[in-house]
DNA sequence: AACCCTATCTTGACACTGTCAAGATAGGGT
DNA sequence: ACCCTATCTTGACAGTGTCAAGATAGGGTT
């Protein structure tokens, strides 16, 4: 009690946190958009927290999963953008409209990207599906992002914006896959400044329209 | 001298090794490419090379500097071969000629991030961009494999294999970024199963061609 | 040949990291 | 009033990157 406690959401601090599962992940997110993945340890969280090193280990298994949680909002944030675009796309009547979502949602995606660069990273990066193990729930979550943005393209591809000389499934994978490309050169820092970024995002768009 | 010395190139091993940077980063490569970014530590590495732990720092400055050593060579590795398409494209004659060299070429290249993932993780990746610091000499290279990477753009743009409506910087990039984006994918190990990468790159090639 | 300079390598140490095992605490139900 | 159990803490261990100071020996100079 004599400790201090440097960022505690609970006011009335006992020994017994009450929300420790949330405050984590909420600091986690914090800490990461600060100081990047480096500066993201599960003892400085813990610190950062106002709790002891081990504390965190009771509400995630491991780091691992940790960062995966952290992940999951990242899905949750983009699973709800993309269903918001498809209603709009929905309610769109002429097709300049429905060009228009789709170059507004390309420019969404990338700035989120951009803007929450290290959970995109967990997202999306080897950190967590190649050198650590995805969550169930994450895996599942993920799945289910694309299926929606592969209705999200079904949907373009009806309207004449995308291709439908393919699957939606190989249009949809081609058409992230640039879109990803983009992100990661963008968040990872190399051969693109962002001053170019308008340009090449147009330039892009040109590329995958019809 | 009586300390078993696993993985020493040299025969001779005496106090003086002789060839260590080389070994190191011969050596570093290979425990990348069998325990992935995770079971490349210092330490280990120089384990592994039978030296002290501290041996490799008379060598490379940092970590950071042995990893910016590895992403040379792959960069050295990609400059070579695109020089060597360019002269192919030069020497051909017919359009399907070039346009085959070119979808040659996009595959060799996702066939080098494929089996060499570790390394192409380094080259792109953020570890080194983002929160590492780029070595002088590591910027050098990488900026001189994108300029060849805007030549042989340029000589596709001329084959009318690749639009020239716009600047071969804009086509350069949206094209590299669609096809670094289908590698991320297939190395990060998300959203893209391995029989699926034929058919993904065909239908890449598609959108991308003219 | 003897000598020393200097490149090269080693040992010791420190502050970190993730994580396990065992103990302390206290809120909620009996 | 009591205890059960979820929650949190302390101690410990192996591993990491990296610095400072000492040991070694190969090669050029005298």
């Amino acid at each position: 009690m004599t400790k201090p406690q440097p960022h505690q959401t609970k006011t009335t601090k006992s020994y017994h946190h009450g929300d420790l599962a949330d405050s984590l992940l909420k600091a986690a997110i914090e800490l990461l958009r600060q100081d990047g993945p480096a500066g993201l340890s599960m003892r400085k969280l813990a610190d950062y927290v106002g709790v002891s090193r081990t504390a965190p280990y009771h509400h995630f298994k491991d780091k691992n999963a940790l960062l995966c949680e952290i992940a999951i909002t990242g899905f949750q944030h983009q699973v709800s953008t993309v269903q918001a675009f498809i209603q709009k796309i929905e309610c769109a009547t002429t097709q300049a409209q429905k060009k228009q979502l789709f170059e507004d949602y390309f420019c969404a995606y990338i700035e989120f990207a951009d803007t929450h660069a290290e959970t995109y990273d967990l997202m999306y990066g080897r950190a967590i599906w190649k050198s650590g193990q995805p969550t169930e729930a994450l895996q599942k979550l993920s799945r289910e992002s694309f299926k929606q943005w592969l209705i999200l393209i079904e949907k373009l591809q009806q309207a004449s914006i995308l291709s439908h000389k393919d699957t939606s499934l190989r249009v949809g994978q081609s058409t992230w896959a640039t879109l990803h490309g983009l992100c990661r050169l963008l968040i990872d820092g190399i051969y693109l400044k962002r001053e170019d970024l308008h340009a090449m995002i147009k330039s892009t768009l040109v590329i995958l329209a019809v």
